[in-house]
DNA sequence: AAAAATCTCACACAATTGTGTGAGGTTAAA
DNA sequence: TTTAACCTCACACAATTGTGTGAGATTTTT
């Protein structure tokens, strides 16, 4: 079986050697390079193909996301994994959407590593267990409305917001609900001294804010 | 040591006999009541407080989403677990972000299911492993701007984006920009062919999408 | 049953937004 | 250096939004 082609990028040496100690006991795993920052990853790819990036998440020059943002977006098939020591939850989400496969810890027993490899390569997501829940916690860390603080908006104002939303006008929304320009137009006027917003745009915030919409 | 007291709510009577017989065995935790709907789950803690409570997403008259609304709302310290049988990746970070402290498959181990319950009671997230990859997916599945898709905005366009979606009048922008108001005009202009939008609404909807402000 | 909230509508008017067209000056790219 | 993109502004006009006030009808709550 062809072994998986890794390549490992961090600043500290010792890192790098602890790591390549680790994956050389491995059968199904090669590793076929080091760098030192992004731009030696990018280097390193401009020559050899590889299948799995492990990346450390704080590099000088040019730091883990902004490589992989880069590498993902010229050589879309290589895995890239975060290596970091902290775990800054909101980071994570970032992670993902610029295209990582996983994220890890640094204090990641031997086996995790080598299995997040492994997983990595057959394009399986991974994530340390323990960064689940700080993943979960980071998607509630948007100023929430606490409790009390959201007005009470009654359904047929939710229904005008939602059709503003969509870019309808008071016309339309009339037609739309079966009545006058003139009742959309009071609704709109309640909805903004409940929201305490100016216009038509602060209202739209503010309820996706309150995830009214 | 006080049992942990658990209200299961599922439409599907069968489902409710099956938990309540897995947690039967189990010294820790007691069911003390079942529910088939979310108006029930709202009766019945009016009369009963209970530590967790394990929710069917899919249910008539009150579904699990609305129901951990309205359930977090009134009682905070109830830890909702959300059941169902299939997965939609999008709804799981609605979940969480109304409150929601876990989520699992129906066809889940007997074991998941109560420790899922018992990490709950501790405050812990629950998630099947097998739905951390679908909620990572969901992430980016917001109609993300793909690379060539998103036009060139440019910087002055977007210092007009960003006053506009703070409620800014088209005379403050312009005081702000120490131009004249048929300048911002004109950007506004260009912006609402640029971003194929109606409106200022719009706009904003579509930038805040595509991360422009 | 009385009170409060909600939904409806009217009328009038001020304010703002959105559209169309044209154009001069500056800066960045080919 | 020629082109292209960008920023600027004007003028005019239509369309829409936002404000103020008042009020009847229906539903919900107390």
């Amino acid at each position: 079986m062809e072994k998986i082609k890794v390549l490992l990028a961090d600043d500290h040496q010792i890192m790098l050697d602890g790591l390549k100690a680790i994956f050389a006991k491995d059968k199904s795993i090669e590793v076929v390079g080091t760098a030192n920052n992004g731009l030696e990853v990018l280097e390193f790819l401009k020559n050899q193909s590889i299948d799995v990036l492990l990346l450390d998440l704080q590099m000088p020059v040019m730091d883990g996301l902004e490589t992989t943002m880069h590498v993902k977006k010229s050589y879309s098939e290589v895995k890239v994994i975060m290596l970091t020591t902290n775990d800054e939850g909101s980071i994570i989400t970032s992670l993902f959407k610029v295209g990582a496969t996983g994220y890890l810890l640094k204090n990641a027993s031997k086996e995790s590593l080598i299995q997040g490899i492994k997983d990595a390569f057959e394009g399986k997501k991974v994530l340390s267990a323990h960064l689940t829940e700080k993943m979960i916690d980071s998607l509630n860390e948007n100023p929430k409305p606490k409790e009390g603080e959201i007005p009470k908006i009654t359904k047929r104002e939710i229904e005008v917001v939602k059709l503003i939303a969509q870019e309808y006008t008071t016309q339309e929304i009339a037609d739309a609900l079966f009545v006058s320009t003139n009742t959309v137009a009071t609704h709109k006027r309640n909805l903004f001294v409940k929201m305490d917003v100016k216009n038509s745009v602060g209202m739209i915030k503010k309820a996706v804010d309150w995830g009214l919409i």
